[in-house]
DNA sequence: TATTTTTACGAAAACGTTTGCGATATGAGA
DNA sequence: TCTCATATCGCAAACGTTTTCGTAAAAATA
């Protein structure tokens, strides 16, 4: 049923033209010292025989693979395909390829993938760490090789690589103090693992916030879940039985707060009269939770952008020059009716 | 700075173990015909050097690179994820990697992802249709060269490839018939382009229970829109400048009928009283939404699992046998109360 | 002991491309 | 006519692995 038909390659080209096969490989990538006409030959005959290039034989004689690898934390989220949509204009427009993987939060499986695009041979690795990230060892191998690699949004600060991320110490602060200027005495920070530094730096931003407005910081207003849907149920009981019950919440998460939204609006609290909430990330939920949900805003596919276009950069290079540890996107708080106290 | 450290290769194992490369390059895939003893010094020596192995010659000589593309028509989206989940459980239980590519929707991209996953020479293809995806021609290479493709959810009728899907007829009835049993005389239907298969079949599954139950079929209930954000609110709009009011909606996307749901409320319906809405997916935002929304729900982990075993039994089989060429995976409709009416 | 079988390993070709270097032909300049 | 650039192209090695076939030694059999 299926025929598998003879692959043909270069030698069959030049054996059909009278060539060698180095002229026919040089024609094919366009190389100035074959001549015009005997290029187009090659081309016309390629297309004829049906010939398509072996990216493995070749990617084996350069040494290179013109793909560089991906790897996100989680796939389902508007900021994370904004982004992926950053990088691909970037590496097509370059031609690269990318090759996309998922750890699903899950440090195991970032380790995994790792090795597999160490082991594919990826030219250059984008990454977001997991949830449990502890450390950066799986990335050193790339480093040893001289294979640039490129962190984005969850990062590792103490790392000499580079990073593109966006200000969450100052998104924390807004976010904060825009709930203290609708009037707010007591808010909740819900947020995860202060050991991933942009929940840590949004905690400091909430902190300095709250204490340059004379506000009393108390370690019982911060929760440290883990952002899942289950996350916005408890921190919704949680806040519940606080007494006397805070006025405002800050959840660094959307999905999240918007379920912690509605499980607070089932107990009979008003939002954003009695509570008032901001969230992170803008995904599309914030639009389609009521009250609308006022977030932090930031742009992903620009972060992808630029993420690629320094993997680029290094790979184009040859010298091995100084380059920029950190790029930092701006932010801003989109303002909607879930934080709109009435004055 | 970055030093770039000789690649180590089986000619350096075999030089320092005075074996030949052919004895390492079995012993490494533990081949039986090696003594047990001489593996194990290749293991050890082979991990002293840092050797890793190089998949690219590897490739090259076999012919095969244990690599199967995947094309999908979006990634926000929980069900897609579920099917990536799926697929990556069995092919690395498999030793298979993957590689994801993102359409975008987009037809021409998904022509571009196919060709690049056809130059990348995977071993195998799992795909869902874009949008506007009109032909399966840019499939065909595939074919040609015995490279199976297996289609999930967005399929081709009329293709003799291997698909994976779900009723959609059926669920199409069931969504309807259940508005029907509300008490629902007048229901619109939004749906997108019938050339694309699932959309005409919910149409036809719509269609025939209207006339089972002794309602009219009536063409202006039926709204052809893209099942975008701002299609929630073109058909909300419509449905509201229709005279008499609809009293029952069908949405053939749950993010399509969240944001037209909360358009309706907007203009002062009353969901489920005055107009009950069922959707489709089983997103996160149905339980978001308020009401919560009824939807119909299918396993997509599970058809993940079943496209990649698919694909893997191909690629394992010598023998070119008959295939089974439709797999009907089971949905159900998930009541919720954005459409049940008080009797 | 002679012969066959088994066990363990090596030689070398092959996968298809790229590329440094050499070779040939053509025309210009002396 | 001879020399020397210049323009085109071919030779052959290299990339690192896998695998067919063959061989030598050891073990088993006659």
């Amino acid at each position: 049923m299926r025929h598998k038909s003879k692959e043909i390659t270069i030698y069959d080209i030049a054996q059909a033209l009278e060539l060698s096969p180095a002229t026919v490989s040089r024609g094919l990538q366009n190389h100035p010292l074959i001549k015009e006409e005997t290029k187009q030959r090659i081309l016309e005959k390629a297309l004829a025989l049906g010939y398509r290039r072996n990216t493995i034989a070749s990617n084996l004689r350069t040494q290179k693979t013109h793909t560089i690898g991906v790897i996100v934390h989680e796939l389902n989220s508007n900021f994370i395909t904004s982004v992926l949509a950053g990088i691909e204009k970037i590496t097509t427009q370059a031609g690269y390829d990318i090759i996309i993987a998922h750890s699903y939060e899950n440090y195991t499986k970032e380790v995994a993938n790792a090795n597999n695009l160490f082991q594919k041979r990826v030219d250059g690795i984008i990454t977001s760490l997991a949830f449990d990230t502890p450390n950066l060892d799986h990335y050193r191998q790339f480093e040893e090789k001289g294979i640039p690699v490129v962190f984005f949004d969850r990062v590792e600060e103490n790392s000499d690589s580079v990073k593109v991320i966006i200000d969450n110490y100052r998104a924390g602060y807004q976010a904060t103090e825009h709930l203290i200027a609708q009037g707010c005495k007591r808010i909740v920070l819900v947020t995860a693992n202060l050991q991933r530094n942009v929940y840590f730096k949004r905690y400091a931003g909430y902190k300095d916030a709250l204490l340059a407005h004379q506000l009393p910081f108390e370690e019982q207003y911060v929760l440290i879940k883990d952002l899942s849907e289950q996350c916005g149920v408890e921190a919704a009981l949680h806040i519940l039985s606080m007494n006397p019950l805070p006025d405002g919440v800050f959840i660094t998460n959307d999905f999240s707060a918007a379920v912690c939204m509605q499980t607070l609006k089932e107990h009979g609290i008003r939002i954003p009269e009695d509570i008032a909430v901001v969230g992170f990330n803008n995904d599309a939920v914030c639009k389609i939770i009521e009250p609308k949900l006022t977030t932090i805003d930031y742009p992903g596919m620009e972060m992808g952008e630029i993420a690629a276009k320094n993997v680029i950069e290094q790979l184009q290079e040859e010298a091995t020059t100084q380059h920029i540890s950190t790029i930092v996107v701006r932010s801003e708080l989109l303002v909607r009716a879930s934080s709109a106290k009435p004055q």
